[in-house]
DNA sequence: GAATTAACTCTACAAATGTAGAATAAAAAA
DNA sequence: TTTTTTATTCTACATTTGTAGAGTTAATTC
């Protein structure tokens, strides 16, 4: 089960907030903020979906995400490399370092980062 | 305006096929394959939102993509760093990187491109 | 303790999406 | 030329999504 645009824009405030209660969220909101109603509909879709939970504090509930950001996001680009390129991470990677504009410094990062996944990986 | 699951995977063999009619995007897809009358409605509301074409070749239409897979695809992601990364391409290299499961060779192959892009931008 | 605020459930409803039948028209095959 | 196949438009309908009002209850403030 997938999480629609405007469910993953409250996890991602979820993400951001590792934990919290609806004032919380509604707060994480810009302008013009949402009614209450639609982000407690939001959530509640968002639970039946498992992808959040709360805790029980008296009366008031404490969300959390059930799915960590990394897992999620994880999920997302591997369905798009396997959707538009035939399943190859380096056809991606390629794709990626020449069409997304990264400057020159950033370029330089990631080729350290490369590179200590690289040396990681010999290991 | 953005692409439905469907929309996008008709789209996909119209991208491979590069130009098609009706019976050949049908044969593209894989059994069960969908009603005729649900490959004509993707294609005609894709049209709607300027996605794709058609040339009349007498009687019988020959489709085609209006848009560029690699834009799409560009646009996709850049909507994927805007939206988990907070704008930072490099955080999301990074996670690229250590997330997806590239092999020591694909790495190289990864660092070479990076290289290349590094001396190209340097000119 | 009465008034206000906050959060929740229920219900609703319009728009978008997935899917396809019925009807029609044109093209191909027999 | 009669039959069959193909493509198209129109219409339809169930599901999902975005959004929120009404009503209820508990918590907070005055």
């Amino acid at each position: 089960m997938q999480l629609s645009k405007a469910e993953e824009q409250l996890m991602k405030y979820l993400w951001k907030l590792d934990k919290a209660f609806m004032k919380d969220l509604l707060e994480a909101y810009p302008e013009p903020k949402p009614a209450t109603t639609t982000v407690a509909t939001l959530l509640k879709r968002m639970q039946d979906k498992n992808f959040v939970d709360y805790t029980l504090y008296g009366k008031s509930r404490e969300y959390y995400p059930l799915v960590k950001k990394t897992d999620y996001f994880s999920k997302h680009v591997n369905g798009l490399i396997k959707n538009f390129f035939n399943d190859s991470a380096s056809q991606f990677a390629s794709f990626f370092t020449s069409e997304t504009n990264l400057s020159t410094t950033e370029l330089e990062e990631l080729k350290k980062i490369v590179d200590q996944q690289i040396k990681k990986q010999q290991q």
